[in-house]
DNA sequence: AAACCGCCTTGACTGCAATCAAGTGAGACC
DNA sequence: GGTCTCACTTGATTGCAGTCAAGGCGGTTT
């Protein structure tokens, strides 16, 4: 899938530090031995193409290092950003499961290293070991859930309310707490790819970035952002409605 | 859950018609009797809520006849109706599996009768039939497209196309082929409702309404639609976009 | 019959975000 | 150094959908 030039590497499942969190973690010993001799490891570098929507979609693949981006674009060619995807993460095994092509596309936002696993195998495993099934489930459940709450928000929130609240999830991963209390966020996405995850234009995120400036709700410099007052982020979320 | 006025009802899982539709298909006869001898069936009326947002998820249900309606609020009050749910569908399993809460409401639409199954007898089930959770597991890598694509709709779409594309989805079950190759629609929501699908004001789906029908794109009277020409209808989805 | 209610429609207005158009600044390449 | 490109910003304008307000229509209640 995707040739180009990202480069192969060679990786072993057994002393994989990301397995533990993943849906892999319930795999024995000798199941993880058929993934380490079916899977084929690439690394990718930023804005390299992992898969394409329409590409026939012949296994998953496991993040083992680095931040992959989901896009998914519209017939006229508006494209958003659908989530971030980060190690330990199985992408595709929506459309492997469901017999489709890809319905969406995976890029490198950082130099990535992806453990591609055939279908085959994949089969295989889920039929030896109901627990790995079990397991995907409950991921997709939460997929789901996240989906859905995106769908409501889009729907119905101005921008932005959306935009703070990407900013309040984008906290829990790469957030850090100043001196003060206040918040130190290192966003890993550049302002047009922020735009694109909350389904807006570029100039309208430069603007909301901007406003929020202006009412000291955060301060922007490059990829860094320094919150005061978190407090006035989620004030920012409540705008539009009254209670 | 949702103490009210709808009536307890007796049913039987083997005779049941839309099991063989469903994920539970996958069911031995010795399972089936689990589920049969646990399940509590319940009808309800139109605008009847089967359960809310926030409810504690002890289970979940499967609609073996009616039509319901899955609802999810904003902080807000602003409400939209993700989804249809029919016979055979089972409601809750999201939630169940995340062990989280309900995250979302179900309202019978039509006179609807609903089987629901306890949680411990559905881990049993899963425990004792993996091929239970791998229907599953499809099943929420289906809904989870679904919800994508719905998101990156109202997140990238103009009313006018999201509606067409509403239509065109209710097509597919609500639609017959008149004489003359024409469409016939009939819906089963009110225009409040078919506005919450689609994320905006009652005032708006008028206005697209009678926007469609001076276009002769469509004619609605009452809860029946009539399209001459579907090409005009996917047209409508496309125009904001130039290719 | 009259009053009421919810659903739907219509009109006038407003405001938010898209669009169009220029311009800035930083890094890559010659 | 110079120019090219690309991400980002800013400004001016437009247009779509939300809001507010009023009225119609059908069904139910009293």
């Amino acid at each position: 899938m995707s040739g180009g030039s990202n480069r192969l590497t060679s990786r072993n499942c057994f002393t994989c530090q990301t397995r533990g969190k993943t849906e892999w973690c319930v795999l024995t010993d000798e199941e993880l031995e058929l993934v380490d001799q079916g899977k084929a490891c690439r690394e990718f570098l930023p804005d390299e193409s992992i898969f394409h929507e329409g590409d026939p979609c012949g296994g998953v693949h496991c993040i083992e290092k680095g931040l992959v981006g989901i896009r998914k674009m519209t017939a006229g060619g508006d494209e958003i950003l659908l989530r971030l995807s980060h190690p330990g993460d199985t992408l595709g095994y929506r459309s492997f499961l469901a017999g489709d092509d890809h319905n969406n596309s995976a890029e490198a936002l950082e130099p990535t290293v992806i453990c591609s696993i055939e279908g085959s195998t994949v089969r295989k495993l889920l039929s030896m070991n109901p627990s790995l099934g079990l397991r995907f489930l409950r991921r997709a459940a939460k997929d789901l859930d996240a989906a859905e709450e995106m769908a409501l928000q889009s729907a119905t929130l101005p921008v932005r309310a959306r935009f703070a609240h990407l900013l309040l999830v984008m906290k829990d991963r790469y957030g850090a707490i100043g001196k003060s209390g206040d918040l130190i966020l290192e966003l890993p996405l550049s302002r047009q790819d922020m735009a694109a995850m909350i389904g807006i234009r570029p100039e309208s995120m430069s603007r909301t970035i901007r406003s929020f400036e202006d009412g000291n709700i955060a301060i922007f410099s490059g990829r860094q952002v320094h919150v005061p007052n978190v407090d006035k982020l989620l004030d920012a979320m409540n705008i539009p409605d009254g209670f």
